[in-house]
DNA sequence: AATAGTTTTAATCAATTGGTTAAAACTATT
DNA sequence: AATAGTTTTAACCAATTGATTAAAACTATT
């Protein structure tokens, strides 16, 4: 039967997922993975033929994970201030549920750029995007400084991704609980929109 | 003779720091490293006992130059406009002469928490620092916006080092070669100075 | 219950890992 | 040049690595 050995199948790759993301493509051994889905070492290369293919089957999902959802939100047909908030309220609220997603891709592309093939296919599409149209189209009509959408791009994704892979050196340095970092983050993402809007609408036109 | 050994100590530390800035703790291997350095691998357990106190040291040293400068500069008596400039100025500086630094300590320190113990010194500063105190004083005297100084910092660092951290991914989307991923952070820090300063000090004090 | 096909396992493989050893090469002092 | 101390090396070790194998356990069809 091809259908019935899906649970087991799946059940490798959830666990897989955990510990690399946890331990990184290195750091982590197809033991590691085995014991945590609770199979013989051998099932893992029966379902998937190496460690290798595992981890670029998993590594596509979390990338899709992390890309989709920004892009779709970049794309979609909302007026600009809304549409700013929304993609940081989205983004901030993936980041929530998987904290450790940025700097498991980030650090596995910078170790390994050329796992960027796999998703040049998701990712291409924010260039194409509707979001620097309805920039420009904002900026002739005067109602916002000239900027490129880049850099709102980057200053979205940056001050809300920083603060999660930088927070064990956070933790440390302002002796932060998890739930100060919680609200440090809340905080963050409330100035960031503020910072972002402000930077963007309030200006002196010709001053 | 004591002195005389400091070269070769030296080389196997310099070839140790490329070689774990690339490829991580995980991803190193101890013979990697005699090969950068040139010299027979049991050479290197010679000078450092093993290849985790070899790191531990190189370790110490990248976060001492990570932290220092950024410390000094909060800490120096500089007028708040000037000094959130020369802060990121400097960051910025530090950046391009060490682009991996950033993606390098962060993900080692997400690998291996426990390796923070040795930088509390450091960076234990960041605290009791008297940037705080500056903009609680612009803040009585009504010259700038009411805002947290680790708010301030977190928007200086993501901005400044999350274009390093996430150059595979902007290069491959937004097809830049190197020169103009170099003028994209160009910008982009200006953009930052900007936008910093224009939320800090043009606000409406009640309105 | 006998069969054929799938899934899972224990045992094992060669290669690589971090680290040790004992001898060699080098250096300086006498 | 003989000595003692340091630095460097080749050879090697046990443990771990990713992966294979052949047999066992399971499942369904007849």
């Amino acid at each position: 039967m091809l259908c019935s050995s899906k649970p087991t199948e799946d059940r490798i790759k959830e666990a897989a997922k955990e510990v690399f993301m946890e331990k990184g493509f290195d750091g982590t051994t197809t033991r590691d993975i085995a014991k945590a889905a609770g199979i013989n070492s051998a099932l893992m290369n029966y379902y998937f033929r190496s460690k290798e293919k595992l981890f670029h089957s998993i590594f596509t999902d979390v990338c899709g994970l992390f890309f989709e959802g920004m892009i779709q939100m970049f794309n979609s047909e909302i007026p600009l201030r809304e549409k700013i908030e929304a993609l940081i309220d989205h983004e901030y609220a993936m980041m929530r549920e998987n904290p450790r997603i940025s700097i498991f891709i980030l650090n596995e592309l910078h170790r390994n750029p050329e796992r960027l093939s796999g998703l040049i296919g998701p990712t291409k599409r924010i260039i194409e995007d509707s979001f620097q149209k309805q920039l420009d189209e904002a900026i002739a009509a005067g109602s916002i400084r000239n900027v490129n959408a880049h850099h709102i791009f980057m200053m979205i994704i940056a001050n809300i991704q920083f603060p999660f892979i930088s927070k064990p050196v956070l933790q440390l340095t302002w002796n932060m609980s998890d739930s100060e970092f919680e609200s440090f983050c809340d905080q963050h993402i409330k100035l960031t929109k503020e910072s972002i809007c402000s930077y963007l609408f309030e200006f002196q036109p010709a001053c």
